[in-house]
Parts: C-alpha cells; sequence; structure tokens
DNA sequence: GATGAATGAGCATTCATTCAT
DNA sequence: CATGAATGAATGCTCATTCAT
C-alpha cells in the first residue's frame, strides 16, 4: 500500500542513518509499511533504488538552482542566488543533501539508467545558456567550465560539508552572504572589479 | 612476509577498486600476500585498517599543507602555494585522494581512536599559528574559521573531485593557478586590493 | 486471451530451457501471453501446470505406441514398429521428449490428480492386452512385465536419451532398425529363433 | 569438524530425498554437522557441491563396471559381467544410484569443471579398448559405440529406473540374468549365434 | 608473529501465490 | 474469466572475525 514515494523516504532516511552499503532493504520495508517484494516490484533492487532517490535529490537541487538563477536578471546577482540557493538547500534539506553530496555520481550512474547522466547534461546546458549572455557582454570571465564550476560552488559545497558534519560556527545566512561575495569576485572579468 | 606497510598499499588499491564497504579483507589479503590472521594482528579489524589508511593519508596531505605554508614568507605566496600543493597532491597521488575524499572523516572517527580528531587538531592550530600574524598585519581578512577554509581550498576541492572522476579539461597546473588566484581575492582584506 | 493449450507450449518450452524448478510461471506468462492469474485459473499452481503438461506427453506417446503395435498382425511386427515409434516420436518431438524423460512419474503424480497413475495402468493393460495371445501362441517369450518392458523399450530409451543430449553420431533411422531388431531377439521365444 | 566425505553424505541424503532443486544448503548443513560457510569452504557452492557428489557416484560406477569386464577373458563374459554389476550396482547404492541416474550431465558438466567429461572419456576409451580385440576376433558385432552402448546396458538401465521407483516384480538376480542374456545376444556376431 | 580453516549471523533477491478490481 | 500489483517466506551466498596450530 507504501506508494513509491513513501519508499523513496525510508530509503533515504535509511540511507542517512547508516550510510548505503550499510542500509537494507529490510530497514527501508520496515520504515515505510511496504513488503519486500513491493519495493522489488517498484525499484528492481537496492541500487536501482539508490539510484532513483538521488536523481530525485539531484533535480530537486538542480531546479531550484535554475530557478534562482532564472530569478535574476544581472550576472552578480545570478551567480550570487544559486551560490545563495546551495546553502539554503544544504541547510534546509539535511538528509537529502547529505544523500546527494555523499555519494558520487559514477556509482549511482549505471544503475540510473542513464537518467543521471541526462540531467546533468541537460543542467550543465541550462547553466551555460545563462552564462554565455553575461560572458559575451564582459560582465563574467570566459573560463573553462570545470574551473568555473569550482569558483562558483566550489566554496560553498566545502562549507557545506562542514555544516552537514556539524562542525561550523558560522550561522548559514551569513556565511552564505561570504561565499556569494567570494564567488562574484572569482568569476566576474577584472574590468568590472 | 608483508610488512604492514604493504598490507596498507593492497588496501588503498582495493577500496579504490571497489570502494570500502565492496572490498573484502580477502581482497586484501590476496594482494599483499599477507594472511588474514596477519593482517588481523597488525591492524584488528576491517575498519581499524580503513582508519589507519586514513590517517596515513591524512599525515600525508596536511605535511605538505603545512610544508607549502612554512616555506613562504608573505600571506599571499602562502595561500597560493598550499591551493597549488592541493592540486599537486590529489593529482600527484590519484588514489589516496580519492580514499581521503572519498571518506567522511566522521565514519573513520570512531575507529581510529582519535587519531584523526587529533591530527586535525593539531594541523588547524598550524594553519591559525601561520596566518594569525598575516591577519594581524591586515593581509588577510578576519574571518571565521569555517568559512576560510572553504574559501581557501573549497573551490580547489571541489575541481579535485571533478578531476578524480575523470571529468575535466583543464590541465592542473593552469587551474591551480586560477583556483590560486581566487583562493588569494578571497582571502586577503579588501584594502589589500 | 491464450488459450490453456497455448499455456501449455508456453510451459514446455520454459521448463525445456531451464528446467522445471528453474523456470518461473513468469517465463511461462512472458511465452505463452496469458496473465499469471489466467494462468493460475486454468491450472490452478505450477506443479499442477507440469502435471498436465507431463499428462499431454504421456499420453500422446501412448496413442503413437498403441496405434503402433495395432497397425500389425504379428507379433515380430508389433515389437519392431514400437521401437520405431519410439525412436520416432523422441526425434520428432525432441522439447516434448525430453520433459517426459526427464521427470520422474513419482513426482508428477500427486498433482495429476492420479491421471499419470490411471493413463499408465491403462496403457499396461492394453499392451498385456496385445501381448498375451501372442504369448499364449509361443511367439513372444512368458517374461515379467517389468523384465519385459525393460527388454523391449530400455536400448531404445538409452539411446534417446543420448541422442537428445546431442551425443549420438547414428541417424535415427538406423538406429531404431538395429535396436528393433534387438528387441525382437530378446522378446521372442528361444524355439522361434 | 565434519569433512567435505561426510558433507558429500548429507547432500547425497538430502537430494534423494527431495531432489536436487529443492534440497536446500541448510538442509546438508544440519544433516552433516558442517557450517554453512564450510561447505562453501570446501565446495564453493551448492552446484559445485552436487557436481562433486555426481564425479564420486560415477567414478564408483565406472570403476566397478571396468573391475567387472577385466575380471573376464571371454566376450560373452565381460559382457554379461558388465550389465550384473549394473544390476548390483543400483541395488546396491540406491540413493547413489538414482542420484546418478537423476541428473543429467549436461546440467552437472559445467560445475565440474570438466571432471565429468574427461571422466566420461577415459571410461569409454576403455571399454573401448576391452571391445576392440573381441570385435576383430568376430566375437562381437561391430556396431556404432552409441547403439552398442544402448544395446549393452539400456534394458538394464531402464529395469533399474523401474527397480528405483519400486515398480517391480521380478527380483535383482533373476533380472540381472535375463538382462544379461539379452545384452549378449544383442552385442555377438550373428555368425556366433 | 604467522597461518588459514571454520564459523554463522546477516543480506539481497526470487517467485509461487493471492485477490481486489 | 482476466489482470497484475502486492505479498513475504524461503534461500543461496558472503565475509568479517576467531583461534588452534
Amino acid at each position: 500500500m507504501a506508494t513509491p514515494g513513501a519508499i523513496l523516504d525510508a530509503a533515504l532516511h535509511a540511507f542517512d542513518e547508516k550510510g548505503y552499503a550499510a542500509a537494507t532493504i529490510d530497514d527501508v520495508r520496515e520504515r515505510s509499511g511496504a513488503s519486500v517484494g513491493s519495493i522489488y516490484h517498484h525499484f528492481g533492487g537496492k541500487e536501482q533504488l539508490a539510484a532513483a532517490l538521488y536523481v530525485r535529490a539531484l533535480a530537486d537541487y538542480q531546479d531550484g538552482f535554475l530557478a534562482a538563477l532564472r530569478g535574476h536578471r544581472t550576472a552578480r546577482a545570478g551567480v550570487r542566488a544559486a551560490v545563495e540557493h546551495h546553502v539554503a538547500w544544504v541547510t534546509g534539506r539535511t538528509e537529502l543533501a547529505r544523500y546527494l553530496l555523499g555519494r558520487s555520481a559514477a556509482e549511482v550512474e549505471r544503475a540510473s539508467g542513464g537518467a543521471v547522466r541526462e540531467r546533468n547534461r541537460a543542467f550543465f546546458a541550462a547553466v551555460q545558456a545563462w552564462r554565455a549572455p553575461h560572458v559575451g557582454e564582459g560582465m563574467l570571465a570566459d573560463l573553462p567550465l570545470d574551473v568555473c564550476s569550482a569558483l562558483w560552488i566550489g566554496a560553498a559545497q566545502e562549507w557545506s560539508r562542514h555544516w552537514l558534519e556539524g562542525r561550523v560556527e558560522t550561522p548559514p545566512r551569513r556565511a552564505a552572504r561570504l561565499l556569494a561575495d567570494a564567488a562574484w569576485q572569482a568569476l566576474k572579468t577584472k574590468e568590472n572589479r
């Protein structure tokens, strides 16, 4: 009787509590109220269950990221909003964030049936589409994508990992502001300084 | 016949290949040439073996980091050298880096018998000791430690994760330069700009 | 939409491919196009489905055997025709034969609701009815039924098993002739030699 | 503490009682007194355990068969002794015989690591070596191997199957004599009649 | 210190069967 | 009569750990 969504919720909790490898299908069954057979019926196996959960988390994060970008006209506001979304999402959805950051995409990829790859492709394309005109207008530096991405959310990501492990003193709001400042400094063109 | 060091090497390789949870003591035995009993004699168990490896990796990374700092007088040179060390260490010791970045300190902590906590304490104290005078002299901004650490190493860390997953286009040297630039911009005082 | 006959065909194929125990109801569903529910509606369960198939195979074999007997007046012709039918049936209906020879009657008996026992009883009675006058007339030796049956069909049966496993060099026709010769030699009276 | 031999004994009993597919490793554990781990340590898995048992049974049967052959000078005595060995072996080692006759060599082959194939090859070569001179001297008909083998032990095999299922009236000794007579009639040359 | 056979708790997964629609 | 989602008992197998030699 438990819906697939409820099974995902239970899986998230179990994975968060014990880690993916240590959590058992039985933990998920117990929390979700679904039968083992039902879990297998809906997801096909532990790995695919984890992959579905990963995709759900990824979609939630990326949708918020793009919404933040699209809500702002200027390069500066967009860059900062994305960083702030990052911090807000991680601190607002602790379990989901811990799961998303804790698993490597590569591990999940295969079991997701290509869904992770496709989502990432679409996400990065959308970010590039937003970025391109600002680069063209000389507001954002023309950095290679890997470095750009690292400069943009790397610091927020690192801070988030510490926050998730409870080793942080600065309140999220204040941290977000400082991290957003730095991201903008790192991505804007030098003339723009 | 196999030394503890050789066992650690074998463990690193096994964990890298299959992940900590999926790798078995038998994998380690096979690669190291030591007997199961011997592995248990030297390390006490799988978790402690993993912890010992973690400490070894952590020490290697942190020693290099501090050496980089100490090799430079000015705040700017020290900040940049640390970032460059980060990139060089990750790209130079792929397996070790993948292991260190892939495991959460919290998981390892208990089995390390406090060694991880102690190392981190000493490491952060040493970094603070290096940083303090530069803050005092108005060269480095007076940021909370968690944010400082994120701004300093976060981007390099994020880039490193991508590099380890093979999703990077920029050559390490060039990336290191860009990441070091940004770190310095983020940590220096504004007047200093 | 799938008829019981089509379900039996699918079951035969599945059992032949994986063996009775390893084949699943789902394999049968897939091949037959019937729903699981439908299979259960028609047959009641996996065991009964297998029993129904066994009975069908048994009937097909035994009907051919008796028809071969009845088509011949002399003891010699009847004995030989039965052996030739055996070889022709096995080589002509490979899957059915593999299934019939591969399962022990005892395993199937219960689920068949006595149908197997009843069929065998009737079959042996018919064979005895055919045989009796020839024994009476001194053409066929008066052997106990178990030995008679073994001498009559045993060699053909053994050869058939090898044929079904593909370990045979002699063409079926030639083998059938040789096996029929031997059966006649074994069953006829000595004076008759 | 249970030896591999004791595990095989337990497996034989379990397979005989429930059939290979229905018997569980736990059944074997219970009867043998060995732990599950120990069973896996010695045999590697259920399939390999079954294969080892098959090889043991095959070896026992074939060794007896060859010993019977070698104990006799004349073709007639050898042919008859082999048939009598067949009946004696089956009736003397009921469980082993039921297992050997009940499984198809093909199913077992792979898990045996080629041992079954190799044994059969050697066995048939030895039989041929015994047979050849008698064929050369015109005592035994020059039949293709598959037909020869069927004529030789087919009837005994068929009778044995019935005996194993308890559907037999003739005492083994008497049956063996009759089956041996027929085998000799079937294999000898016609002139020899 | 070294060895590796033995242990057995624990887990992912399968699949015959049911039953509400 | 047909359907197929849901069920959960049952099973093969793994692997960290122990300990007698």
